[in-house]
DNA sequence: GTCTATACCTTGATAGAC
DNA sequence: GTCTATCAAGGTATAGAC
């Protein structure tokens, strides 16, 4: 495989995470894909057969980004408290939720509509986030409840990022935000 | 108007609600309302002559159903909590998130990635069940903060819809409705 | 690995006979 | 108000020359 293709294959990716999270997995076609890469329909094809492929590869190209995310606040943060704050203050400190939505769970919501197949792969980022949460909770010595309260947590975070899609308020982010990063405190 | 006409109307907002929520908008194609429907092609297009036509149809009947459910409670329930706790009931005791998330949710988030003219419209059902709440809120005597509260419990249900449809998992929609109808006691 | 051309299907939309 | 036939546009998918 050579380099010249391996960017190319990246570059296609890139096109199809940017857009799926923009307009959404179905309101986005093949040709805009096509069209925003500005590479080649046939070229586009010589690499990825159908549109679900591209997905499977945009999830994984996900799964990447959000194992680093982690280890990077791993490394970064020493306290089981700072590091799920972290987590907090990614979901406060993205203004980008305010146009499209968390990418992480509209994709889901979207696939969780009989779609269920590529849903079941697109989980796997939630699992990631919730993983890592129940790591840190598990430091705090909460025991058999770690994993339902990461749930807990990464539901408020979706929860603020649908209302904050919705309503398109800097104050409801921000707001929301600080009484998530009080319930991490508290606990 | 003939009463002919008006069940027609009402079977393809019927119809298409239903779609909408279990396959999406965008995934739900003017083909599929016609073959659900049972009715012709030629038929649905006297009534509406766009797919987004029908979507203002089906926002408007959720409105109707919705304003009809909050005074349903507000005759059943006297207290405030109790009813918020009818709100937070509706949550626990909905089996089909698990399925398809919640309707009013899902289909915001959908028209909010790049289609915000459609987006405003179906925004006004949250509006709905925030002013709702907020009157609730009112009545337990908190002032300025009783509408940021009752966006705050929306986006906790609303939370608790994405992870429920994410990981169709029944104990997870117990334990956190659980939660949040804690967190009403708790006011 | 790049690019052109095209086949074929589904889409939303319409005209007009009944 | 009901139904048929059809439209142009845009969709996915593919073959094959370079």
């Amino acid at each position: 495989m050579g380099t010249k293709g391996e960017k190319t294959r990246s570059d296609i990716i890139a096109c199809a995470k940017n857009l799926f999270y923009q307009r959404g997995y179905d309101a986005t076609s093949f040709s805009d894909i096509v069209d925003a890469s500005g590479l080649y329909r046939g070229n586009i094809y010589h690499y990825f057969k159908t549109k679900d492929e591209i997905l499977g590869a945009v999830v994984d190209q996900y799964l990447t980004e959000l194992r680093l995310l982690t280890a990077q606040w791993s490394a970064k943060y020493v306290t089981p408290k700072e590091r799920m704050l972290a987590f907090v203050g990614m979901v406060a400190g993205n203004p980008e939720l305010m146009n499209y939505g968390c990418p992480i769970g509209s994709l889901n919501m979207e696939l969780g509509k009989e779609r269920r197949e590529l849903q079941l792969a697109a989980r796997a980022l939630f699992d990631c986030f919730r993983d890592w949460l129940a790591e840190q909770l598990l430091a705090l010595g909460y025991g058999d409840e770690a994993n339902a309260m990461a749930i807990h947590l990464l539901g408020r975070a979706e929860g603020i990022s649908v209302m904050v899609q919705v309503y398109q308020d800097k104050k409801l982010l921000e707001r929301e935000a600080q009484g998530l990063a009080d319930w991490v405190r508290q606990l």
